[in-house]
DNA sequence: CTTAATTTTTAGGCCAATCTAAATTTTTAG
DNA sequence: CTAAAAATTTAGATTGGCCTAAAAATTAAG
């Protein structure tokens, strides 16, 4: 079995290095985890003798398939955990990350199993991301970001792109939540600021905000 | 915060202690958490710097009213959470305990609080052993043993006084399982084994079984 | 293409939790 | 009441995860 400090230095990697699997820096992996960069030299070098990635020095790291198995599986307790927290549980979207933390680190494979069946095999979390099956494939479907509509288009919201409590505590107070149905009304050129209906009303949001919501169109 | 291990440390020292708090042997302690004394004895130490118990050199610990307080919430997440795996996720009673062990140690008042309500604030665990409130105080209920029935008397089993995975499959396979309302027919004087009726059948169970069920009149 | 800046690794140490072996204290038996 | 046995503590070492400071490698700038 691997440590609790292991599987969060796993998934800092799976995270930086996303489904491309991309090479990830040891400072990047260091800022993630509030650690220091030798911190993280020490740590691959164990990680790379268990085999869970691929190691060269001052190149950066993948992860190998036993890598990324194990980090997918951490993904998929913690974001089952997130849907037990807020559908069963009555949290906020806002307020599960840090518990989700703890427990995606509960070993027990039945555990899941039946966690996933209690809550009806559900194909995202409370923040519209993805939740892997068991063999770690997940269900793909196509979201733009809201910046990236046309004017007059419709869609439903179906995820976000960034994850802090202030954020989505703000989309929460005027109105952006999951499966909300918004159509686009104008798209200021100037600062990329949108203006659209949800709820029969029309709101304006920043160019930041728009960026880091997700539609399904 | 406490470490899971100092977590473990204290949890022991309450079962050994039981609720009367009696002093606790070195060697007790390490059996229970399969270490030895030597490491017992560091631990002790950075426990009664903390406050956490009494400690005087070669003479035992006990709790103090913190470290009681900290030893009884861990039991009432554990317990808690054997119910969610039970009742919610129909995992059998003697299935639960390993994984409880893991979710006892998941820090989050808000989190046990809107478990215990979620579950409909139960009062005892899959085994019949009692949930102690957030203020730490047990719904204290008058159980007996088995074994100690006259003949003739009446009673429901409400609790087992040994965890063990194989008693709590035997248990089952015979049909002693938590609710069931039995009558004492017999108690043999020579081995001490007892017959009794359970789901209007005889059945008869050796002085040791007897011993380990508890039975509410 | 060489030097300066940045990133990463190595070297050497610290702390928590554990161990074995040896020393000390308490308990038990005769 | 003393000697042997048992329990407990101390001493010294190990391992995992982390750190700082210094060295080495890579990348960027002129």
């Amino acid at each position: 079995m691997n440590s609790f400090t292991e599987e969060n230095y796993l998934k800092a990697i799976y995270h930086l290095g996303g489904e491309e699997n991309t090479a990830v820096a040891t400072n990047r992996i260091a800022e993630l985890t509030s650690t220091k960069a030798a911190s993280v030299t020490d740590m691959l070098k164990k990680l790379a003798d268990k085999s869970l990635i691929n190691y060269v020095k001052y190149q950066g790291v993948t992860l190998t398939g036993k890598g990324r198995q194990t980090a997918v599986n951490i993904v998929r307790k913690h974001r089952l955990w997130e849907v037990f927290l807020v559908d069963k549980l009555g949290f906020k979207w806002d307020e599960v990350h840090d518990i989700a933390e703890e427990l995606e680190h509960i070993n027990s494979a039945q555990l899941i199993d039946r966690l996933s069946d209690f809550l009806g095999n559900p194909k995202v979390d409370p923040h519209g991301d993805p939740i892997p099956d068991k063999n770690g494939n997940f269900h793909k479907t196509e979201l733009i970001r809201l910046s990236a509509m046309e004017v007059g288009q419709s869609g439903t919201i179906s995820g976000v792109s960034e994850h802090s409590t202030a954020f989505l505590q703000y989309l929460e107070k005027i109105g952006l939540t999951l499966g909300k149905i918004i159509t686009v009304n104008d798209a200021l050129e100037f600062d990329g600021s949108v203006s659209l209906t949800v709820n029969e009303k029309e709101i304006t949001i920043s160019s930041k905000v728009a960026k880091n919501i997700l539609i399904l169109l």
